[in-house]
Formats: structure tokens, sequence, C-alpha cells
RNA sequence: GGGAUCUUAGCUCAGCUGGGAGAGCAUCUGCCUUACAAGCAGAGGGUCAUAGGUUCGAGCCCUAUAGGUCCCACCA
């Protein structure tokens, strides 16, 4: 008797957490250095602390998932290294977003009171990602779960942090960088977002200083106005030559400012005339820079105006602005207003529009430190797929600027950098110092800047396994295969980690980065909060089950594209999973009555069995080839196909009658084969749905008196074999089905009922398909509904009011007396005819074509021989049936 | 401005190196057949965006055009 009474529909809810449970204390995900065994490792892109389980991370983690219980059944020493990121700017507007409900200001609460309180809330809220991750399936190595502020990780940011500065690759500058007045800090070119905004274009009067007339220039930012030290003209631009070197004054702020020349001006672009404005604008910094400008910051933190900013001082840009217009429309300095649509960075966290300041930042050189990143992609010593998303990788690359990398913000990783408060030395070392290097001076503050969150996350591949000291992880495991993530992802992320490797460990990172692309909603809008369109993958888990999100995430999308997500698909994912269940369930109720032995002997199968182990050979040759190759949908397709249509419906159909049979001595090999096939079927499927396979397996097994198969996940990935090709028998096979769904379709044209059985007669000329046939009655009987099969040589004794199914190579023959519609079995057979005579007319047309004859290759033009000798055969019998019944 | 990508059945999408158009859902017909109605059997439905080109042969390669989506970019 089976222990455990399997239900008729499956309930994922079962059986889910209990397995996770089982899979944890067994420790099946835990890896360790094993010299014997090949490592083959994936990192987690580290979930922010602040976030909850949404689709995006769905699909990454049943990606990585899927490729780590592949592997680790093909016998690697599989590692999937978890943890989380601390996510610097995001946790700590959330942390402020919570002190405020409770009327508390971060100042209120000093550097130390915040990251106490930002610590709690790590604690408290950290964990959630991950046990959602674990609802997934996600088979990390939680024993190795690790944190981006965590001991090491921190101990591994000071160290990169000291050793790039004291290489000179990382310095402190007075630079322009974006600024978002909202946030209070500063922030990478990486999280800038470009929004195209309807703006206006201000057409103002500079009037020249010592003569008559004026500059127009143009803007789209006039209370920048106040920060002006030149305007610029093109050098060869002959409306303005002969003024370089003037000067203009400006206007509101009544100062002289000089009029340069400078060939970034473009003459044709507005009136050729721009404001110079060197401490609020990356390229009038530079312009500024080559002309030796003085910069003048008039904005303060928050986006008012400063004291540089005279009387507006105090005054929020805004308000400046509408001011200054006015104004400027009073002296007659306004020319005129056009709407203007220009592109306004923002910031990609509180889509504030960011201003360019100049500020004391650190910055990482990104020059040198680039290039072997570009020359590892460019030489595919790392490999992105889909390979297009190379060119989105150089964009970047080419483009580099440096990496301005402090943050005015407490929760992260505070910068190294100590400052003597008499001398003012600049001391960067692992461990904060004691006394000044240089005057031994004893008051040292250190700096006031954290490192951007992207800083630690860089490092994450080789810090997570012990670096920088010489683990046996890090020897063993680095560099790691294969890095999943979203292609939004690319700058962010995966190019500093590639360069990070190459800068610390001397080596890549990783093999390959497969990307992913979005998760929509079925309208194919960006899942957001705002929209409150996103759909949450607990709930689907909680309805349908993780098996269900995890195929439906993976199916019917290509590499690198992105989804729409449809109820319907999980439900028909979910169904597919009952398939399974419901196909095991029937096995498992006859394997329960029977002994079955490991091995069998061949002579005992019969060529239904030999079909579908052939089948199951050749998708075993496929789904291994198409998982190495990360074509992790057009796997999966296939796996639903081979159990549902070859499998179940024609398979275990065709198997049956041997089943019921207390005395048909194939019965063992029947039981022997649904096993083998099953068992195949559910490992190659494991990856995608753990759960079910899992219970599934186990209970067969546990029904078979196995004590060795505890587990599918740690069970061997089938291997193909050779031996396995069984190309005869699946050729009779294909006749059967040809057979059967002429039959079945012919029945069905003529609204013959099932319950009403038939007499087949099959005639053929060919030796060979009456054997076939005659081998196989049985199939006729129960999937064709057939009372009697005559297998004949020729049409002797056929009725005349018999209804004919043509295939290759014979005619079946169904008498139904009462039931046939001749007119309606003629218009049949007239549509056959076309099809047929459509077939032949290709066929003819390429086979006459001279060309084509010459210049295909040999194979293919006998299967084109083939077909036409196939098809001529069959329009034969067609032709016949037709004349004969239109008599 | 540069780049990527998409346009295939009513809907959402597959279609891997060019060799007779596929799936799921939806629609229609018949079946509660002792694994599964979350199922079974059958059917209908597509000049593969348009125009050229390469090729014996193009949904697939090349060029152009139209429309959609996305990324990057300092035109003040």
């Amino acid at each position: 008797m089976m222990e455990r009474e399997l239900a008729k529909t499956y309930d994922p809810k079962d059986i889910e957490e209990r397995l996770y449970e089982k899979w944890l204390n067994k420790r099946y995900f835990h890896a360790e250095v094993d010299k014997n065994k090949k490592p083959f490792t994936i990192v987690i892109p580290p979930p922010n602390i602040t976030g909850q389980l949404h689709m995006g991370h769905a699909l990454d983690n049943t990606m990585q998932d899927i490729l780590i219980r592949f592997k680790r059944m093909q016998g690697y020493n599989a590692l999937w290294q978890p943890g989380t990121d601390h996510a610097s700017i995001a946790t700590e507007v959330k942390i402020i977003e919570q002190l405020r409900k409770e009327g508390i200001e971060k100042e209120d609460l000093g550097r130390e009171g915040f990251l106490k309180r930002a610590w709690q809330w790590k604690e408290e809220y950290g964990g959630r990602i991950i046990s959602q991750l674990k609802k997934l399936g996600s088979s990390c190595d939680w024993e190795r779960e690790r944190f981006t502020m965590d001991e090491g990780c921190s101990h591994a940011v000071n160290e990169v942090f000291v050793k790039l500065y004291n290489e000179g690759y990382i310095y402190k500058g007075s630079r322009i960088i974006n600024w978002c007045p909202v946030c209070q800090t500063s922030i990478s070119d990486a999280e800038v977002d470009h929004e195209e905004q309807a703006g206006h274009f201000w057409h103002i009067k500079y009037p020249l200083v010592g003569e008559e007339g004026y500059l127009e220039v143009a803007t789209t930012r006039p209370e920048t106005m106040l920060g002006d030290t030149a305007v610029a003209v093109h050098p060869e631009d002959e409306r303005y030559q002969h003024l370089i070197g003037k000067m203009v004054l400006l206007p509101l702020v009544y100062k002289e400012i000089p009029i340069v020349a400078d060939a970034y001006v473009d003459r044709e672009f507005g009136t050729g005339v721009v404001k110079i404005t060197p401490a609020h604008d990356p390229n009038d910094f530079e312009v500024g820079k080559r002309h030796n400008l003085p910069e003048i910051n008039i904005m303060n933190d928050d986006a008012t105006i400063n004291a540089n900013g005279g009387k507006y001082a105090g005054m929020d840009r805004y308000e400046a602005r509408k001011q200054m217009v006015k104004e400027l429309g009073e002296l007659g300095l306004l020319i005129k207003v056009e709407d203007h649509v220009h592109n306004v960075g923002t910031h990609d966290r509180c889509n504030t529009t960011v201003e360019p300041l100049i500020k004391q930042q650190w910055f990482v050189k990104m020059e040198e430190m680039i290039k072997p990143a570009v020359e590892a992609v460019k030489t595919g010593e790392i490999e992105i797929v889909p390979e297009r998303f190379n060119k989105t990788y150089f964009n970047w690359t080419d483009n580099i600027r440096d990496w301005c990398i402090s943050r005015q913000l407490w929760w992260g990783h505070r910068i190294p950098a100590y400052y003597c408060e008499k001398c003012g030395e600049v001391i960067v070392t692992l461990d904060a110092p004691s006394a000044c290097e240089k005057c031994g001076h004893t008051q040292l503050k250190q700096d006031e800047d954290t490192l951007d969150t992207w800083f630690s996350s860089a490092l994450w591949p080789f810090s997570t396994l012990g670096w920088p000291a010489k683990t046996e992880d890090l020897d063993y495991f680095y560099p790691t295969d294969v890095l999943v993530t979203g292609y939004d992802i690319i700058f962010f992320w995966v190019i500093r980690m590639i360069f990070s490797g190459y800068a610390h460990m001397g080596e890549k990172p990783f093999s390959k980065v497969l990307m992913h692309g979005l998760v929509r909603d079925s309208q194919g809008r960006k899942m957001s909060k705002s929209l409150g369109n996103g759909i949450d993958p607990l709930e689907i888990i909680d309805k349908y089950g993780a098996d269900a999100l995890r195929f439906t995430l993976i199916t019917g999308n290509a590499p690198g594209n992105d989804m729409r997500f449809y109820w319907e698909r999980v439900e028909a994912s979910r169904n597919f999973a009952n398939k399974v269940w419901n196909a095991s369930r029937f096995i498992m109720m006859n394997l329960e009555k029977a002994e079955i032995k490991e091995t069998i002997d061949e002579k005992l199968l019969t060529f239904a069995d030999k079909w579908i182990l052939s089948k199951s050979n050749t998708l075993v040759k496929e789904a291994s080839e198409n998982l190495e190759n990360f074509e992790l949908g057009l796997t999966a397709q296939k796996i639903y196909d081979f159990i549902w249509e070859e499998f179940c419906d024609w398979y275990i159909e065709m198997v049956k009658p041997r089943l019921y049979s207390e005395t048909d001595e194939t019965k063992a090999a029947a039981l022997w084969t649904l096993k083998q096939v099953l068992v195949n079927s559910l490992k190659l499927l494991h990856p995608f749905m753990p759960f079910v396979t899992e219970e599934i397996y186990c209970t067969l097994h546990e029904l078979l008196g196995s004590k060795t198969a505890e587990s599918i996940m740690i069970s061997d990935w089938p291997v193909y074999d050779e031996k396995l090709e069984y190309t005869k028998e699946t050729e009779a096979v294909e006749l059967i089905k040809e057979a059967v769904k002429g039959i079945r379709n012919v029945r069905t044209e003529m609204n013959v009922p099932p319950s009403r059985k038939a007499t087949v007669i099959v005639v053929s000329d060919s030796e060979k398909v009456r054997d076939i046939i005659i081998d196989s009655k049985v199939f006729f009987a129960t999937l064709g509904y057939a009372s009697e099969v005559v297998v004949q040589k020729d049409k002797a004794g056929i009725p005349e009011d018999a209804v004919s199914a043509v295939i290759a190579g014979a005619v079946i023959y169904i008498p139904f007396a009462d039931l046939v519609d001749i007119d309606k079995e003629i218009e049949r057979l007239a549509k056959e005819k076309d099809r047929l005579e459509g077939e032949l007319k290709r066929v003819n047309t390429m086979l006459a074509n001279p060309n084509f004859v010459n210049k295909a290759p040999e194979s293919k033009l006998a299967e084109e021989r083939a077909k036409l000798d196939k098809y001529t055969d069959m329009l034969k019998q067609v032709a016949e049936r037709l004349e004969h019944l239109s008599k």
C-alpha cells in the first residue's frame, strides 16, 4: 500500500513548506570546498533590505535556481551565494520617513543614534525578503548568507578604498557633481534619469560694455545667471568674432564679465551665444577651466539661492527664476520667451530635479581601470547573453567618467579618511589612526561621508568568499560561473563588478552574464507602486504554488526580453503541475501492485516502449544542451510538450490495455518503462518545478521501497544514451499515430460518438506497414474506437458506404452503414485532395528547378523526393476514393 | 542626436546556425472514457508591418520606410 494517499488534484500548499524544510535540514543547499568536484558558482544579486519580493526578484531568482539545481544534479559542487544589500540611500530614506512619523528628524538623533536605529530596522525587516526567496524555492546556501555591511564586507570595502587611494585611483576633488536637493546628497551619473520636460527658453540681453548693443543669450535656467562668469561664442563665428575679449554687463548682477571664444559653442543653436556658469553646469564647468573663469556657487544644499545671489538670497531656485524673469522684463532686457522641450536630470529615487554643483567629493578614476573590463567583453572572456547587450555595455564604458563615490548620508560604509584638526593632513587607513602621521596631533576627525551603495556591491563576488583573506573558498569558487540579472542594472552593478574583479582579484568575477528583461503588467506597463499595478509573487504562490509561478516566469519568453504577466498563464502552469501530478498518480497506482526491477531485458520492450524511451532520450539531450546555453524558456517548453503530449496523451494511453491485463507478458515492461520515463521527466523538470517533482519522486521511491533515493534534487541528471535511439520503432509509432489521428478525424467529421465502435479496415500494399498495423491492433481499439481491425493487401470486400482516411502508405476504411453522409465525405476528400495537390505542386516546382537540384544539399533533395513519392501515392488513393464515391 | 529592440492566429508570445508557419489563452463541435473537466478528442483562424535586395530557397540575412517600446547623450 502507498503510505501517502495522493490527492486527486495537486495542492502545493500541503507540500512546499514541508519540502523546503526538509531540504534545509538535510543541508542540500550547502556547498563546501571539495577538490574532487568541479565548482559551479552563482552569486545572488543581493536584494535591498528595504525590499519586498517583487516579480523582478521572482524571475531573477527562478532563473538562478534553475541553473544551480541543474548543475547540482549534474554533479557539480554548486554554490549559490546569497545575501542582502544595505541599500544606503533607499534605506536611509525609509528610516527618515519612519522617524518623521514619530516627529523626529534624523539630526535630532545624531549620527550614532540614527545608525543604531538603522541597525534595528535592518534586524527587523532585513530578513523579510530572504524568507520570501525561500518561499520561491531558492536553493541558496543560507549558511553563507552575507550582508554588504557585515564585518567581512565592510573590511573588504575599506581595504579596496585604501588600496585604490594609495594607488592614486581614488582622489578627493572639487568637481561638478549631481546634487539632489531633497535627499541632500551627491549622486553618481548612473543615478540620474533624464526626463523630457516642457520648459522655456528665455532670450536675454547682455549689454556690451563700452559700446552700443548687446548679445542675445538664450537660457533654460535664468536663475543661474547669478553665477555667470562669462559668455562664450564660437571662435570662428563671424557674427561675434570682433567681440571676443570684450566685456558684457551681466544683467541684474551688474557685473562685467568677459566674452570668451570656445569651440564648445554650437553656432547653429539658439543665438550662438552661451552664458557660462561654471559652478552650475557640467559643460560650463569645462569651459570655465579652459578659460580660468571664476566659479561662483549661488546655491545652498536645499537649492535655495545663497548669499552670492545678492538680493535673491534665500529664495527657492524656481522662485528666484520667476522673480528674475519678471525684473528682466521690466528692464526691457527680456527679448522673448519660447516654449522649449528639454531633458532635465532627475534623481532616480525621488524624482527631484538634480542640480549640478561644485562640491568636494571622492571619486574613482575610471580611465585606466575600465580597460580590462572592456577587453574582457571584447575578447569574449566574459560573455554577455544575449549578445546584443554588449552594445549597451560598451556604450557606457566608452563614455565613462570618474565615479563619484561619496554620499552625504549616514547609512553606509563611512569613508576611511581622517583629517588632522591641526595641520589638515589627510590620512587614509584601514584603522582609525591615533595620531597625525605628519604633526603627531591626536585630534583627528573621520570624513563625514559614506560610500555609494554600489561601491560595496561591486566587490560582492569576492567579498562574500572571504576576500581580502586568501581563503580556500575564494581559491575554489572564484571566478564564479554566471551572473544573472536584469538589463537595467548593467551600469550600476555589472560593469563595476567586472572592473573591480580585475582590479582586486586580477581576474574576472564571472564568465557569463545572463540578462533578463522586466516583468510588466498585462498592458505592458512597468509594475510600479505609484500605478498600483504590481502583482505580488507571494499572492501567486499562495494561490497557485511556487512551481506554477516559476514556470510562468520562465516560459514563453526569449532571453533578455520583457514579458507581460497574465493570470491565465499562471493557471496554465498550475494545470501543467496538476497534469504531472495525475500522470504520476496513475503510474503509481499501477506500480504499487507490481514488483519493479531496476533494469530490464531489452527484448521484453515493445515498440511503443522503445519509442517513448527514444523520445525521452532525445529530450535529455536537447534539454541539457538548451540549459547549457541558457535557453530556459525553450527547455521548459520542450519538457512540457514531451510530458503532456508524447508521454500522457500517447504513451500512457497506448499502454493502458497492457496494464489492465492480467495475462499480458509485456505488462512488466510497460510498468518499467512508465517508471523509467516518469523519473527521467521529473528530473528534467525539477529545476523548473522543484516542489511537485520532489514530492512525486519521493512518494514513488517510497512506494518502490528504495532507500537510496531520498531527494530528487541530489539525484543524477539524466545522461543521453546512444543505445536508446530506436529509429525503427519510432517510425512505427509515428505511423500508428497518423492512422489513429486519421480515424479520429474522420469519426468527428461524421459526428460519430466514441461510444459507437466500428470495424476498421486497413489496406496497404506494403508488407512492412501491414505488419506494423497487425502488431498494434490494440491501439486502434482503444485509441481509435475500433471494434475489429482487418488488415489486407487490396480493397477486396470494402463496403460501398465506408468513410476513409488516407495516410502515408495505407488507406483506412471505416464502414458505418447508416451514418455515412456521402456528400460530406466527398467534401472532406475534395479538401484533402486540394491539400495534397498543393503539396505536390510545391515539391514538383522545387525538383523541377535545376538550380535547386544542383545546389541544394543531398539530404534535402532526398527528403523532397521522398515527399514526392508519399504525396503522389496519397493523392492517388484520395482521387480513387473520390471517383468511386462520385459515381 | 546615437543605439537597441519589437511588428507572426482574436489576445500574449515562441520560432535556437535560412529548407514544408507553432504554443498557451480565447472561439466552435463532441465527450463527466475507471490518472487528470485544472481533463480528453476534433475543428476553425496567419500574403510572418511595408517595399526592395541576396539566395535554388527568406518569418529568419542585407537595405530602406512606417509605427511601438526602451536605453544612452551637455545642444545652452
